[in-house]
DNA sequence: AGCCATTACATAAGACACCTATGTATAATT
DNA sequence: AATTATACATAGGTGTCTTATGTAATGGCT
């Protein structure tokens, strides 16, 4: 597990980037498909993830739809189309810091 | 600029990897290295960074040296041998974070 | 049937790292 | 003489995440 200091300000980056890959997803399902990618070495908590989620969509980069799936009622995330352009600045953000956190700190980024 | 979130955890390491690299260095010279080796895109606060070398300095982590300079004083910060162990380390992890997150967002680091 | 783990949502309180603002003071430039 | 650069320092505020807690349905095991 990484020292969790170095994912602040990388959450909402990945949830927006996870949505745009795979399209509408619930809260559950995130978590899950970021502990598979990072194999395991990333585990977002609830206390983390759900006000990412509520906030995003306060922002108008999220929509959410309820869907009952017996008894219980699932929420799917999906982005807006302001949503959709912002991925990719963030993505692009995030890419361009370890760039430059490359040249600092004299990585051989192989 | 870069949004600031996505540097917060990293400063310990580019401070510590900067004394690895370029033995003792005093703040301000810091500040000028991290600017000029990130192009300008990291620009690091005093307000972050003196806490950040005294709480470096109070773990162990770094020692001070005070040297003259006409009338002013000028604190020269060098990393100790628990210092020089923990740079690796945080290097490490860095990068571990780096390809963690390519994984997870599909970058194509090039 | 009963128990436990998993699925699935949510929020409050607190910690931590950083930024802004402010302060002091010397040295160099215009 | 005034402004900019050098050089240190700290207090207060903000944002993001973690921990802790709560509710509730579902699935697997014995």
């Amino acid at each position: 597990m990484h020292s969790s200091e170095l994912l602040k300000g990388t959450l909402q980056t990945i949830v927006l980037k996870l949505l745009a890959d795979h399209g509408k997803m619930y809260g559950y399902e995130i978590t899950q498909k970021v502990k598979e990618l990072s194999e395991g070495k990333i585990l977002l908590t609830e206390g983390s993830l759900y006000p990412t989620l509520h906030k995003l969509e306060a922002e108008g980069l999220l929509v959410t739809e309820k869907i009952h799936i017996g008894k219980r009622v699932r929420k799917y995330y999906a982005l807006t189309t302001v949503g959709q352009t912002s991925v990719g600045e963030r993505v692009g953000e995030f890419a361009e810091f370890v760039k430059t956190m490359g040249f600092v700190l004299q990585l051989s980024l192989s």
